[in-house]
DNA sequence: CAGTGTGAATTCTTTCACAGCG
DNA sequence: CGCTGTGAAAGAATTCACACTG
């Protein structure tokens, strides 16, 4: 409690399963370029093959918003984008507002997939009272000191927080006390909201070292067969590594501070230990 | 088949589930941050708490890597950032290539999370002429003809796609053909890659769709009790839906353009079903 | 028949709860 | 005694495979 849940369980949506909701945008985006097309109707297999899942997930997905499609034949593309479109709540509009002005929150403003689809950027709030009145993107960035009135009175319940990581927590409360509900926060930082907040994070560092992490598999598997071994009480898999700290005094300075150790460019997993 | 796979299975990770590498940039970025503070020693409670996580998965996940903590104290901060930025793959220099110098680009590039973590920005690349040889967060940016030198002279094995959606398959093709096997891509499009290529996707727009999703359903639950109804015969209704469209004749495009207004608690679900 | 819709089987994740170590 | 490490239980999510319908 002290700290607030971060993420709600949300999975109780009443019948849709998160994953399913994750994937709506995916498919709509796909019938959309369809719809473009003047594609009438669609297959699950070609459906799913344009949207990057495979045939079954996207019927099952289907499955959980009715049954929309036309055995034999597949499914409509006009009805689906109208039904995936209301299921999202994207045939309302989503007023948003994007906290932090900086080369992200202008690249943001500029980003066109905001405005496509039901959202719209109703106001740029920026701390630097320099930004106050530039206009970025069309809209005259306005100072944090309006931020609560701005929320309030262009009824917004979305908002983006694109500042440094210093400033996001101070920037959440005030959204959420000002009546926010929702965030989608770019800034490197655990928020903590009240209970019925929901916060997305979206965090290219993280995304880089998830694919770290599988490259340097890769570059393993490339020469070393079974390497990393499951062991329970026995050896911990990559043991050969400096054992146990103690204190604090093996080979920690690798990340924290400088961390200048690197390897050649096709990544060698650093020695760790000749098996 | 000619579209390949987009997400490669990947579980097929020896040991330490997916689920549990994602989460593994998060412990590490509050472990560094307790480092930052001189904190010697953790329990799963606190950095869990930091995380924004719970213990009980913060363990489970720790369980994966070996045996790093001391039973009654917890984890020595120095030396579990050390480990797992080696299972990170993060105590090793991994060159980075950004596609599509927009506004975007432009903040990656600026990013500070970007190179403090084992990243470096190896180059940005722009298929603008004009934008060749202007430094952009210190870096001169290159004309794509260079791309595949660029990354051949660099070792650059991760590629990152902040090129428009249109452009984003080509330059894919063509980083994957230079030997890039891990990709980021900010474009909102489905790129195709042969096995063995990682992709991972970031796009702001999915991401406030669902946001925009939960929102609704809170709308809908403050006035309206059980809404979405799960039932027909007893099981995965799907039953009581609207019916075929015949051919899209039903009321696509409800009331998504203009209308400022904020969610009608609950008369807004446009009226789709006469049932 | 082609292709949806969906129970059932499988696999992955999370959570529980507690034995056991420092 | 406090806290880790982990089997085992519970809960999602994915995949299978096929009955059934337009």
């Amino acid at each position: 409690m002290a700290t607030g849940r971060t993420h709600r369980p949300a999975t109780r949506s009443r019948g849709i399963p998160e994953a399913t909701v994750a994937r709506l945008p995916l498919y709509l985006r796909a019938l959309t370029a369809l719809s473009e097309r003047s594609v009438p109707t669609v297959s699950s297999e070609e459906l799913a093959t344009a949207a990057g899942v495979n045939s079954a997930k996207l019927r099952k997905d289907f499955s959980y918003l009715g049954s929309y499609g036309t055995r034999g034949v597949g499914y409509d593309v006009e009805y689906l984008v109208y039904q995936i479109s209301r299921e999202l709540g994207l045939t309302q509009d989503w007023p948003v507002v994007i906290v932090g002005i900086g080369n992200l929150g202008a690249a943001l403003a500029n980003y066109g997939g905001f405005a496509s689809r039901g959202f719209r950027v109703a106001a740029l709030i920026d701390a630097d009272p320099a930004m106050a009145g530039k206009p970025v993107a069309g809209i005259a960035v306005q100072h944090t000191d309006e931020l609560e009135k701005i929320i309030d009175d262009n009824g917004v319940s979305i908002g983006v927080i694109a500042t440094p990581a210093g400033a996001a927590q101070q920037v959440c409360d005030r959204l959420v006390a000002a009546g926010i509900t929702s965030i989608l926060n770019f800034a490197p930082t655990v928020l903590s909201v009240p209970e019925g907040v929901d916060v997305r994070k979206v965090d290219l560092s993280i995304e880089l070292q998830i694919l770290a992490f599988h490259e340097q598999r890769k570059a393993g598997e490339e020469a070393t067969p079974p390497e990393r071994e499951t062991a329970g009480t026995g050896e911990p898999g990559v043991a050969t590594t400096p054992k146990r700290p103690s204190v604090a005094a093996d080979r920690p300075a690798a990340g924290a501070s400088g961390d200048g150790s690197r390897q050649g460019p096709d990544g060698d997993v650093p020695a760790v230990m000749p098996a």
